[in-house]
DNA sequence: TTCTTAAATTATAATCATTACATTATTGGA
DNA sequence: TCCAATAATGTAATGATTATAATTTAAGAA
């Protein structure tokens, strides 16, 4: 059922294949709304009722360290949010609906952080306000 | 001592002036490290025994509601930090020495957001990976 | 295939950040 | 000075994350 591209991902990174890590990645990669681990775990206990909210944790961590997904936290959040998508863009937080939206982008950060000597490795852009339907109403 | 600045900013905002307030805006513009809560509660218990963490918590979130100044998570903290800095600008995290360092910037979020129609109050751009000096090493 | 070991999963407890709430004190205007 | 709204306090509760130790599993070697 399609699983050969994350396995193929996991051992790109040396990490093992577990069905855990397979079940977690195909849903975040069918589901790109920034899902919290929490959500995650609810999603993962009806497949695996007896799964323990630390294997969630503990994948989530594994994907995050070996890129092969992103997170991101936002200032009205008290948790960590993932996404399957690690090819930069934005993020839109609405305030009145709660939604996250995508945002394409162009953004080189190299020339900025040249002159700073600093390297990135990864970056974050959260832009909060009113999103275009919640500003209609 | 120079409170009038402060002084003037809470008025022009509605916000009632207290010595607590007054206090903890002189700690943040003269610090600009981008203090967790926890941090600032610390500096202010020195100042006053028996202040309680939930006024500064409190405190914290008058001054950010009424913008006087910004917050932003980062994803390898579980607090939230401010900044007294309210101009939008970068945030460069280190993962190695931990410490935040501040980007100038020009970025014109408007003309990104014109076409989705949503509309953006604050942003926050949060970039990681290694500093200049710990490159260095 | 079986053995071996490092890595992954689990369960539970502990910690840390934040929120809720009820009480008391203070600010700023009448 | 007096009053009402707001701020500060103390305590308890909640929610997210981390720590730890025991058990199970993946995957390579024999
Ligand atoms: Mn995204
Ligand atoms: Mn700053
Ligand atoms: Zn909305
Ligand atoms: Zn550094």
């Amino acid at each position: 059922m399609g699983l050969d591209k994350y396995i193929e991902m996991l051992k790109t990174k040396g990490l093992k294949v577990t069905q855990h890590r397979l079940e977690i990645m195909k849903y975040l990669d069918n589901n790109r709304t920034h899902p919290t681990l929490d959500q995650v775990y609810l999603y993962m206990k009806e497949k695996f009722p007896s799964i323990s909210k630390m294997t969630v944790y503990n994948v989530i961590d594994s994907l995050i360290s070996s890129r092969i997904i992103n997170s991101m936290r936002f200032v009205n959040s008290t948790e960590l949010h993932v996404d399957f998508d690690n090819k930069t863009h934005f993020h839109f937080v609405c305030g009145k609906c709660g939604e996250i939206y995508d945002l394409d982008s162009d953004l080189d950060l190299q020339e900025l952080l040249k002159k700073e000597g600093h390297e990135a490795e990864d970056y974050n852009v959260n832009i909060y306000g009113t999103c275009g339907k919640c500003a209609k109403k």
